[in-house]
This record gives structure tokens, sequence and C-alpha cells, in this order.
DNA sequence: GTCTATACAAAGATAGAC
DNA sequence: GTCTATCTTTGTATAGAC
């Protein structure tokens, strides 16, 4: 028996996602409306409530399918032992880098974080257990660096993910407000070092 | 002749800055409304329309006031020849403790950044250049702390300014959708320790 | 699955009485 | 300065035809 392969959504399911995770990461949830996606897909407003009946609904598959990706690409990271810790974490950084390259968009948790007490509650749970998972993928790495003596930063390494996300996640947001790249590339570069202080 | 001092306004004009300040720190500008306020004053919507006419003129005056009170203190923080540049730093950061110990608040600015796009022009305006000032004021600390010797971290100072405010900001954002103070308290722990790093 | 039409509530804003 | 009343637009959502 084949493995069963999480069911696919229709064409127009994902591209109501897609618009939707985008706009999200630009203007945040309460600001984005049916009516924004609608005129971006070229349907009606009703069609999208066939999809997604409440907007909960829609704020909630847009996360779950982000955090699917995103556990994804951490897994196939984490488990890819050609790679150095820093080297990891250089690859860890690229999406950050990619986000930061475009003049109007963070990353979605982010994005969420800002205004989660706006979020229906079923969404606001999916983005603190996303913060939880990613924290720990983190640690994790930080910890397998420290093992193997190419990390040497101070404190245990679930502090020092918390600083680490907590600089990234801030150098975006800044990043978009004042349309500085070097926001991020500095923030980058002073974790880079401390990571591998003496 | 007396100094002119900055005309105070009415006591409700200040009230209703209190409470839409407040307001934006936990919900946010686009998902709080004049019925929001309104229902905390004990006042109706239209009332607040006379004092500010146009939600525009309500963001715009909350953050020109908070930048005001910001600037203020920074400046005052920064004129006391008494303290060090340790000291200065730990004070720069009670009020960040301050909204953590909270369980629903962030910064103003922090808050307005995550929704930038979605801000009427003229509080964009306000929201960016109080990153400017800010991050000016950090990298005058650091430099001095370094001069002195107090300080010893990688980079140039207006490098590690922007690590450290993205740090904080940062650390804020994901220390409220997560409920963990530890996000806050290890973010600043990691600074302390990379600003003294040998 | 997509459409038109519509319901219903909320938001931003104004007019005019007091 | 604050009120009631009202206007207009937008947002979320549903009903029912195609």
């Amino acid at each position: 028996m084949p493995p069963r392969l999480p069911q696919p959504r229709s064409n127009t399911s994902e591209e109501i996602l897609d618009i939707a995770e985008m706009l999200i990461e630009t203007r945040g949830y309460s600001a984005i409306s049916y009516q924004d996606i609608s005129e971006q897909l070229g349907i009606r407003k009703a069609s999208i409530h066939y999809h997604f009946p409440s907007k909960t609904d829609l704020g909630a598959a847009v996360v779950e399918r982000y955090m699917q990706r995103f556990e994804q690409a951490l897994a196939e990271l984490e488990g890819d032992a050609s790679k150095t810790a820093m080297q990891m974490f250089e690859a860890y950084t690229v999406p950050y880098m990619e986000f930061a390259d475009t003049p109007d968009r963070i990353c979605l948790c982010g994005a969420l974080a800002g205004e989660i007490l706006a979020l229906p509650a079923p969404v606001r749970a999916l983005v603190q257990r996303h913060f939880v998972l990613h924290q720990e993928w983190l640690a994790r790495l930080l910890r397998r660096g420290a093992r193997s003596g190419e990390f040497n930063f101070p404190g245990q390494p679930p502090r020092m993910a918390r600083h680490v996300l907590a600089a990234l996640q801030g150098a975006l947001l800044i990043k978009r407000a004042t349309g500085s790249l070097l926001q991020l590339s500095d923030t980058i570069a002073m974790i880079r070092s401390q990571l591998q202080s003496h």
C-alpha cells in the first residue's frame, strides 16, 4: 500500500492560500479581507467563502501550511550530516535574507505575532506552537555546534536560541520599517560572531 | 519672558491618547476603533472625532507624544555623567522589562512596525523616524562604552546598535506571543554578555 | 465551484441640537 | 465639548441560481 500522502487541495484553494499568505506577510491578518484576495485572484468574494467558510478557517489553513513547509525544511537541514553546524546556521538564515530582499514582506509568524491578541484563538494557538518548535530546533543546532567545539557562545543552548530568534525576527521587522537591509545583515553578522566568540 | 512650553492638551484629549496608546500596544493600529476608545473612556464616538477628526490624526498624535517622552528620557539618561555605560544600558532596558511584565503589551513602535504598510503615511513616517533616532542614540551609548574600555564588542557601534535594537524588539514580540518572560530576560543577558566579550 | 444578490454588523466620519 | 442621529463604505457571511 502506498504511503498516505496529505490530501492535495484544489488549485483554487492553494492559490487562495498563496495570496492570503503573501498579504498577511505584507499587511497583517487584521488588515486583509476577502475582497483583497478576490481582486488578486480574479474570482468573487463568495467563491472564496466556498473554500474557506470563515476568515478564521482561512487564517488557520495559511498558518498550518506554512508550518508544515517550515518544519519539513528544518528537519531536512537537521538531517544533513554533511553540513557543519555553522553551515546549517548559514542555510537557516537564507529565508530571512529572502524576506529582507522584498520591500514589504516579513515572515508569516513574525507578522502574526505582532497582532497575536487580535487573532482568533485557533490561529493564535498555531503561532504559539510554531515559536516553540522553531526555538527547540534552534537549540538543538546550537547544542550540536557547542558539542563539536564549532560554537563557543555564553549560556545554555535554549537561552542562546531565544536570543537568536528574537534578533532575527526583530531585524526583519525593523528592516521593513526603515528600508535598510543593513538591519538584517548586521544582525546576522553579530550573531555569527557571538556563536564563535572565544 | 518665560519659555514657551508645549501647549498642554485638554484632559479628555490626553485620556483619549492614553487609551489609544495602550490599545495600539495590545492589539495594533488596524484592530482598534473609535468605538473601543469610546467604551473605555465612557464618551461617545462622535466626541472623540471632535478631538481627533480622523484616525490618522489620532494615530499621529499618539506616536508624536510617545516619541517626545521617549526622546526626552533617552536624552536625560545620556546626560547623566554619573552613570557608567553599562549602567546606562541597564537603565535603557528597564522599560522593555516593564512591557514584558504586562501580559499583552509591546512597545508602541514595535507594534506599529508590525503593520507598517497598513499605516497611513504620516504615522508611518513618524515610526520610521523613531527607529532612526533610537538607533543613533544606542550607537552613541555603545561608542562611549567602547571608548572608555567598558565595552568590547565586535564590529562598529552602529552595527551593534542595530543588532541590540532588533534583539530587544523581537524578544518583546515573541515574549507576548509565547507568554515566556525568559524570552526577554535571556535576550538581555546575551546582549550584556556580548557587550563585554573579551 | 462560481456567480449574483443580499443580509448584517462595524468602522470612519459628519451634521446639528444642546 | 458632548450628545443623538445619520451617512457611507467596508467586511464577513449566507442563500440560491447556474
